[in-house]
Parts: structure tokens; sequence; C-alpha cells
DNA sequence: AGCACGCCGACT
DNA sequence: GTCGGCGTGCTC
């Protein structure tokens, strides 16, 4: 194995002389899996155009790509470099300091530097071209005489109808009865078959619409009178709400199709009765932007500051004004004022001539930030979230980039606002794991880049949670950002009490398989009667198993990792998802030896079952995944919950997030084992932070707050923490694990996922590529110990979406050393997959190893 | 990614 | 002999 150098290309390492005609030229990054950037020269009518953030039409080998501009620079080299073609646009799209981050986080993230800034940008402007191909005359006689030869039956994909690996026969068959479309990859064949002149493979731009949103209306259709129906009609409205819907309907000047049709029974039923009998019409139109509501219950932010408020305030003004890099890690109870605090922040900050970004971990959040925001900032506030369709999200990027917009607010990708004078990044609920990039792209983290962004552009960094994230908070004890605390809530109401149920105790038959305990039962009815509503939160709605010892509550875990094991039904057998571990199944229990272990499993639907079985009189409502599916479900059931016109909310994640329900007075969680079962070295964390918010829900009216916790753990420092509302408990106690077993913040994590369409294959490159790495780590001269290989395993999800996982885990001590390493392997392991059919995709901080 | 170049086995 | 398989290198 070769010791591979830093693979950088040298130019400017041959001496030549200085001409006086020093010609520009441009830095490309080009769209396309390539690390590196390309110089180009620039034609003489381009000049004044080629400037840094535009786009650029370059030749590439023989091809043409767009690339983006880097670097303007002037030098002599210009005779050596092909020219740019065209440039494409009249304003930049980013600014110099998001060129250095974009080159930070292409280098950090392993993560091709074009394609990196691609995602970046505002989708609908990337044309993505299709290769179409075209039979030539001398194609189409060979068709005719091309016998049937050498294949077997035809084998074109079914799902896409576009030709899968084929014989030449085949695809010329194909592309005669499917002119203009798309031919799929891999086009070896249809190479082959241009180089023969039988084939032309065409290409040609596919453009996406880039316009204003449109959506679906229904209003009276012209010359209908809603007095003459409604009359003639009387009182004879087979369907019940059928009166009330047609008021609806005439009353507004054009209304929603989606939003009224949900909010009829029949609504679907009714808008088609009355459109075909042409008294209602439908029609499309732009709305602004996430019509269905997504509208919270914003509670009014107090004017007038606290003590604890004014306190921070104090510290974020002077750093504000120093416009110096700094991080501030916000920690402050939910209901301690923290929106508060970065409103003044953001003032501060325009005040101060500069822009802030307000990160949110999700639309409805950016809805709500927004409104308030708006209604003090006026117009020159601007949302980026991906409820915006492709022509608003450019609409906002150029309002941004054209210095129209001093504050934005969005979800993930608005880290990459193209403001000149950024001054302050807020990450509101810095801990959410949805800052975490996880599918496709690039996986970055957006709170960490949202730091390095601050560092390059001297601005001020503010990191806000109630439950900060245990590297968050790892920082600020270390110093590394500075720590403000905001520890009351500001009406000073009491934290709710917090009742853990041991579920150990509570026997099969009255725990009904674990799911509500008879304490939880009566607490349930209690409130009922009281006319009080109730959350009930469950973490599940599906099939994960969790395999542990009825009688002592310990999960069965790995040897290596600490970890819990999960159930494998295939197999019947259990694994650690990490290193590749895997046991029999036990029967009995390897901590206290009983045989009474089990596989749990159920999730909201079945929890909702049994609470309409206790409660035979109450109205109940789900909220999960399932249930919202359908736009708008989400406002409804928690309007519904809202207006009381529910009385118990059984639900996931989703009901804990910062809603408030004054009339809730009890929280049931019913199994916080599903989050600490996990296999993750962070389902403590999650675990304090799902029960923490869930405990937050409770109470926050005139009247005090119960919650009650059903686990097997009782003893689990996550849930006795946060039964105690003891942050510093848990984190002492995190912390003090991490390190022992060298996790985060105590080390650093990649995850290299390996999948494939074969199962054999996937799994015979993932135990190659395994050995190639342990080859290289051989070969290292000292350093090898400090990093750890652990796998190849096959990935927890081992089939995803048709394709065979697998996953090898490498950690070490110290980041720099780890990003050596992983430059070099991938190298190799790149080599090894080429061709093979296997895909690799890397994870840096890999938050879901599933 | 996509393409050329170059080195090996099995066929007109 | 050559066609076409695939491992390797390269794109300003």
């Amino acid at each position: 194995m070769r010791f591979y150098g830093k693979g950088k290309t040298q130019r400017g390492n041959r001496f030549t002389p200085l001409t006086d005609q020093e010609k520009p030229y441009v830095d490309i990054a080009v769209t396309l899996p390539l690390k590196e950037t390309y110089s180009y020269g620039i034609p003489e009518h381009l000049i004044p155009l080629a400037e840094i953030g535009r786009r650029a039409r370059v030749p590439f080998r023989d091809r043409e790509v767009i690339g983006y501009i880097l670097e303007k620079k002037i030098g002599n080299q210009g005779d050596d470099l092909k020219d740019i073609l065209d440039v494409l646009d009249t304003e930049p799209l980013f600014s110099e300091n998001l060129v250095s981050l974009f080159r930070w986080m292409s280098d950090y993230y392993l993560y091709p530097l074009g394609r990196l800034i691609q995602s970046a940008l505002p989708g609908g402007l990337n044309v993505r071209p299709v290769k179409t191909g075209r039979l030539t005359d001398n194609g189409l006689s060979i068709l005719e005489n091309l016998p049937a030869l050498s294949l077997p039956a035809p084998s074109l994909s079914r799902r896409s109808k576009r030709p899968a690996r084929t014989d030449e026969r085949e695809l010329l068959q194909w592309v005669k009865t499917n002119p203009g479309k798309g031919l799929s990859s891999p086009l070896d064949l249809a190479y082959t078959l241009q180089r023969k002149g039988w084939l032309i493979i065409e290409e040609r731009g596919r453009k996406r619409e880039i316009g204003p949103l449109m959506r679906r209306f229904v209003r009276p259709k012209a010359g209908s009178d809603p007095a003459v129906i409604l009359d003639q009609e009387g009182e004879s409205f087979k369907a019940r709400d059928e009166r009330e819907f047609l008021e609806t309907v005439f009353d507004s000047d054009g209304i929603l199709l989606e939003s009224i049709s949900s909010r009829f029974d029949n609504g679907p039923y009714l808008i088609n009765k009355w459109v075909k009998n042409g008294v209602l019409e439908k029609y499309d139109a732009p709305v602004v932007r996430n019509p269905a509501g997504e509208i919270l219950f914003p509670s009014p932010i107090p004017s007038k500051l606290y003590a604890q408020q004014e306190k921070v305030l104090v510290e974020i003004r002077k750093s504000l004004k120093r416009k110096a890099f700094s991080t501030f890690l916000l920690y402050g109870v939910t209901g301690s004022g923290k929106t508060e605090i970065y409103y003044n922040a953001v003032e501060q900050t325009l005040r101060l001539g500069r822009q802030a970004i307000l990160m949110v971990p999700e639309i409805a959040l950016a809805v709500y930030m927004e409104g308030m925001f708006r209604s003090r900032l006026g117009d020159r506030v601007a949302v980026y979230h991906s409820g915006l369709s492709a022509g608003e999200r450019y609409d906002e990027w150029a309002r941004m980039a054209r210095g129209d917009v001093d504050l934005v607010i969005g979800a993930r990708s608005a880290l990459f606002s193209p403001f000149q004078k950024l001054g302050l990044i807020i990450v509101d609920e810095e801990h959410d794991v949805s800052y975490k990039q996880e599918e496709g792209g690039p996986r970055y983290q957006a709170r960490d880049a949202a730091v390095v962004r601050g560092k390059l552009e001297k601005a001020m960094v503010i990191l806000g949670s109630g439950t900060p994230s245990v590297q968050s908070f790892h920082h600020g004890a270390t110093g590394r950002y500075q720590l403000l605390s905001m520890p009351d809530r500001i009406e000073k109401r009491p934290l709710p009490e917090v009742e853990i149920v041991d579920m150990k105790t509570v026997s099969e038959e009255e725990g009904g398989n674990g799911i509500l305990s008879p304490i939880l039962k009566e607490a349930l009815k209690g409130n009922l009667a009281k006319g009080k509503q109730t959350l009930l939160f469950l973490n599940r709605r599906g099939f994960n198993r969790v395999y542990l010892c009825r009688s002592c509550g310990q999960a069965v875990k790995c040897k290596n990792c600490d970890l819990g094991l999960t159930y494998h039904f295939t197999t019947n057998r259990l694994a650690c998802h990490y290193c590749g571990f895997h046991s029999e199944v036990h029967k009995t229990c390897p901590s206290c030896g009983h045989a009474d272990m089990r596989a749990y499993g159920f999730g909201t639907e079945k929890l909702e079952q049994e609470v309409r079985e206790a409660l035979p009189d109450a109205r109940i409502a789900r909220m999960d995944r399932d249930s919202t599916r359908r736009k708008g479900q989400t406002f409804r059931i928690l309007k519904q919950f809202s207006d009381h016109e529910t009385d118990v909310l059984v639900g996931t994640q989703m009901i804990t997030k910062g809603y408030d329900f004054p009339n809730v007075t009890l929280v049931g969680v019913i199994a916080a084992d599903f989050s600490l079962g996990f296999p993750d070295f962070r389902a403590g964390e999650r675990t304090f932070q799902i029960l923490s918010q869930v405990t937050g829900r409770a109470g926050r009216g005139e009247d005090k707050g119960r919650v009650i916790v059903q686990t097997f753990n009782p003893e689990h420092y996550a849930i006795t923490s946060s039964k105690a509302h003891d942050y510093l408990m848990f984190f002492q106690k995190e912390t003090t694990l991490r390190e022992e077993l060298g996790y985060p913040p105590f080390s650093y994590l990649a995850c290299l996922r390996l999948q494939g369409n074969s199962s054999q294959n996937t799994a015979d490159m993932a135990q190659r590529v395994g050995k190639g790495i342990r080859g290289v780590l051989e070969q290292w001269p000292k350093r090898g110990k400090d990093v750890q290989v652990l796998g190849p395993a096959e990935a927890p999800l081992a089939k995803l979406r048709g394709k065979y996982r697998w996953q090898i885990l490498i950690k070490c001590k110290k980041t720099g050393l780890l990003h050596y390493f992983l430059k070099e392997i991938e190298v190799v392991t790149r080599r090894m997959l080429r061709r093979s059919g296997v895909g690799l995709i890397v994870d840096i901080d890999p938050y879901q190893m599933l």
C-alpha cells in the first residue's frame, strides 16, 4: 500500500517569464463529483461578467459543464487554459466569504465542492441535462437486419420503462419505440453504439419550472346565486354539513381546496357534486406560502425584560459591538424568554449595520418566528425553507443577494444566505437532530457549520436550547463557547411534578402489555373528570423491537460498545449495529440470570386503541406521521386540541414541540425505554431531551401539571435527572460515560456506508474495503493505534429501498488525524468500489447510523 | 461522472 | 490476429 500525499495539483512551480499582458483568469468548481477546482481563461467580452459567485458554462474534456466561479485572479497562465464559454448570472449568487465556508465544508465533510455549492444554492436554477438517443439511418438498417440473437427474453426494467442493462438490439429497439425519452445510466452500451455510428446521443436541458407556488382553489361559478341555491334546496340537503359547506364557499372569494376538503367529513364528495352541477368551480392560483396553516399559536412575547434576560443581553451586546467572532451557548429552560433575547440580539445587530440569520429546526417554528419578527422589523425579513416553491426560494435568495434583507429566518439551508455583512447567526433549539442533514447530498451538521461561518465572517453565533446537546454544553464547560444561563421560567411557574412508574412492578395483566399502567389509567380518568386535557407520548409508531429482561429491566447489550442489541426477525439473532458483534437470542438474562426475556413492540395506534377502551367517553385523537400524512391534518389536530374539542392527544415526537396548551394538566410518557434502547450512543441524550420537552408541556396554565413516566429503567440517569429537572446532573453522568467509552465529544466519528443492489456483492465489497482500510491503518507508522476501525457490519436497516447496506465506523480522538486518515482511505476505497455496483457514502459526525 | 487508454482472454 | 472485458488515470 502506498502512502498518498496531499494530491494537490501544483501550478506555478514552472518558471514562466512575466509578460506585460497579464490576463485575468478564474478558478471554477464544476458540478461534477470532483474535489479540485479548475482554472479557466476569460474571453475578452466576458471579463466584466466573470465575477465570484456567478455560474459559468465551461468546456471540460470533451463535454460542457456548469461551474461556479470561486476566485478571480490575475496571472500569466492564461495561455495554457481553456476559456469559459459563458457566464450565466448577472448577479452573484454568493459572496467571497461563502466561498471559504463552501471550501471548508467540502473538505470537512468530504464532499465534492461543486456539488456542495449546487446543493446549497436554491434549486430551480439547476438545469439537469437529460440524455436521449436517436437512431441513425445506419442504426435503423442494422436494427432491421440484426437477428434476435444471443439474448434471452428482453429485460426492460418495468419500473422506469427505460432500458436496463441490455443487448444492442434491445437498446436500438427501445430507442426506436421511445423517441425523445431519457436513457438511463449506465450508458456504456449506448456510447458503444454511438461509436459504431448507429446511435446519436443528444443532451437536452430539462428546465424545472420556476414560478409562484400554485394551488387548487374552489369558488362559486360566475352566475350562480348563493341565495337562490340555498333557498331552492331548503332544508333538503342530504349531507349533514352541506349547507354549512356551501355557505363557507359562498362567503369566500375562493377557498383553498385542501382546506375546505379536510374541514368537512365528506369534503371531496361535496366539492365534486357541486362542481359537477355547475355551481362551483375549481381553479388554480398562486399562494404566498404553505397555505394549509402551520400557523401555530404564538403566545404574545412580553416586551419587558426580566433580570436574567438583562444579564444575558449585557454580555451579548458587549460582544456584538466588538464585531468579532464569538460563540455563545444560551442555556435557558422552556419559557425562560429566549425568543426575546434573540429579538434584542437581532435588533442590535441591525443597528450596527450588519445582518442576521435565525435558524430553526422546522418550518412551523420558522413561520412562528417570522410572524413575530415581521411585526417588529417590517419587510426586511426573509424566510427560507423547504416549504417554499423553487421560485419563491429563488426570489428570497435574490432579495438577500441584492441586500434587500436584514434578517433571514429558516431551516438548515438558511445557513448559506448570501449576506454581505453578516453579524449574527442564531441557532434555535441547537440540540435538534434535524440540523444534521442525513439524506442525500452533503451530510453536514448545520449548527457546527454555522459556527464555522461565524468565524469566517467575524460574526457572533448564539446557540440556544433548553436542553443543550452534550457536545455544545461540553464546549461551554471547556470554555470554547461562552455559556449563558437563564435558569428560571419567566412567570416563575413551578415545573410540574414528575412521577416514575416502574413497569417491572406492574403485572402484565394490569399493564396491558406494558402500555397503560393502573396509575396512569386512574390519572387519565381523573383528569377527564376534571375537564382537563392530557397528552400521551409514545415515541414509536412501528416495528422496532427492544429485547430486554422483564425481571431486571436490562436490555441485552453489546460487549464492545455497551449499546443495546437489536433483535432481528429474519436471522432470529441479536446484533450490534456498531461493530458487527452478534449473538444468539438469550433465553436467560445475561445480567441477572432470570429466564424472563421478551421482545417488546407496540406503537401509537395500539396505544390509542387502549386509551379508547380505558376511557370510552373521552374524545381522543392521535398525531403521528401516519395520521398527519394528509396536508392540513397537523393543523387540524392541533387546532381541535387547542379548542378543547379533544380530551386526550396521543402522539409521537410531534406533540412534544413547543406548543402551548394551557389546559393540559397531565402528560403521560408511555415507554421512555424506547428511545433508551436505540442502538446509538446518543440514546440517553435523546431520551433526556424528549422527556424534558414533553414534561414542559404540562401545567403551562394556572393549574399545576402532573407528569407520569412509565419505564422499565426507573433508575436510569436520563430518567431520574429529567424527573429532577436537572440538566447538570444529566450532563455530568453522560459525559463520564462518553469519556469512558471514548465517544463524542471525547472522540470523533465517521461512518462509511456501502450500498449496492446485490446482497452478496455488497457484503463482499464491504469485507474487501474493511480489509483495505485496516491495511492502510497497519501501514501507518505510529499513529495507527489512535484510529479505530469498527466493522464492517451490516447496517441496522440492512435493506432499504432495495439497497443492501453495510457500514464501517471509524473512531479517533483527534479530528485532524481522523480527517487525514479518511482522505487517505477514501481514495483507496473509491478505487476498490469503482464499477463494482456498490456505492460509498461518507458520513462525518454521524447521528443516525441506521 | 464520463471517457480514453491499455492490458488480457475468447472469438468472428 | 481483433473485439471487448475491465483496472487506471485524467479532466483547467
